[in-house]
DNA sequence: GGTGATGTAGACCGAATTGTCTACATGGCT
DNA sequence: AGCCATGTAGACAATTCGGTCTACATCACC
């Protein structure tokens, strides 16, 4: 990988993610990436592609750390129990790999723009889709009404978290919920 | 309230509910309500006031709704019942009062803005508190974890509904789930 | 050393951004 | 009639937007 495109990429995802895909020019990427805007064009063919690069990369860094967060478990109880307290500790910011805690980047990503059929909502969705297909894996037989059930609050975790609510006891509500649900 | 007022909130509500806010200029407004700029910045002090007005009015609106939907319930499980089938069915574009669904206004409304301080995210913010105080009085008893299950899972379910879920089962398993742990 | 390919820096372009200003029309109230 | 609030159209300003183009630096290869 071309060391300036991935440059482009992290510091489009950085930006991105802290304030708002629309909020963040072009100008704003290349300045403080340092690259040229020319290379950035060369690199990438609009700042859409740009976009789908850094939703990818960030696909990839969230999908990494949920794998080695749930790996290993022995029963679902466990699964529920890492998966809520990894996402208590991305919300109080103690998770460096995730960077500093302002929401789900998809679906944030998702409430700025309204095509459904551009390439930026379908990576959207394929994110959703594969993040439940990790959290299935783990879970030692596939309940899905557990997995529907463990996907729908964490989603509504996150949004609270996001939205100003007490991270650590939403969480915590979550994993006794759901540990009850399942025994 | 003065009707060129009026319209202008009302217009400028519906694109950005549409469209996300910082998709939608003021020209855009402007011209889709047929009102001129000066009269525009003669009501509004800049775009952030006339988006906090947008705010307020679609908090109205939804609480409105909301009040009605839930009032006359007679026990938890019948405002469960509601809540989720009236979330179901504004997934599903059968709400008119609440337009076309596109997610929550809200939340959508955080995730372009990142200043936590900022007047917009303080109202948004106010809106879910709002929201959960009115489910809240229509339980019969304060039951906080119950609250807590309700709201988490509400909002998970718009999320998911939003990135293309299925809105009627997601609803439905919030339903169950909910009814299961209250009884 | 000379040459051609490639990557980069940054000026530049037209359009769009929020917001201001001038000049004028309309309509109700005293 | 006179007055004031409210409306209109739209030119204008300053900035930023995404994107292109020219000019130059660097480097492998003959």
């Amino acid at each position: 990988m071309n060391p300036k495109r991935q440059l482009l990429i992290d510091t489009a995802l950085d930006l991105f993610y802290k304030n708002g895909i629309n909020s963040i020019g072009i100008n704003e990427v290349i300045s403080v990436s340092g690259v040229a805007k020319r290379t950035l064009y060369a690199h990438f063919a609009s700042k859409e592609a740009l976009i789908v690069a850094a939703l990818q990369q960030r696909h990839e860094i969230f999908a990494a750390w949920l794998e080695q967060k749930l790996s290993g478990s022995n029963s679902n109880q466990e699964v529920i129990q890492r998966l809520f307290s990894a996402l208590a500790s991305w919300f109080e910011h103690k998770e460096n790999t995730l960077g500093d805690f302002r929401g789900c980047f998809f679906i944030n990503t998702s409430a700025e723009f309204s095509d459904m059929n551009s390439e930026i909502l379908q990576f959207c969705r394929f994110h959703k889709e594969q993040v439940r297909e990790i959290i299935s894996r783990h879970l030692i037989d596939a309940d899905s009404a557990l997995l529907d059930a463990i996907c729908i609050m964490k989603e509504g975790a996150i949004v609270i978290a996001q939205l100003g609510g007490d991270g650590a006891s939403v969480t915590a509500k979550c994993t006794e919920m759901l540990q009850a649900l399942e025994s």
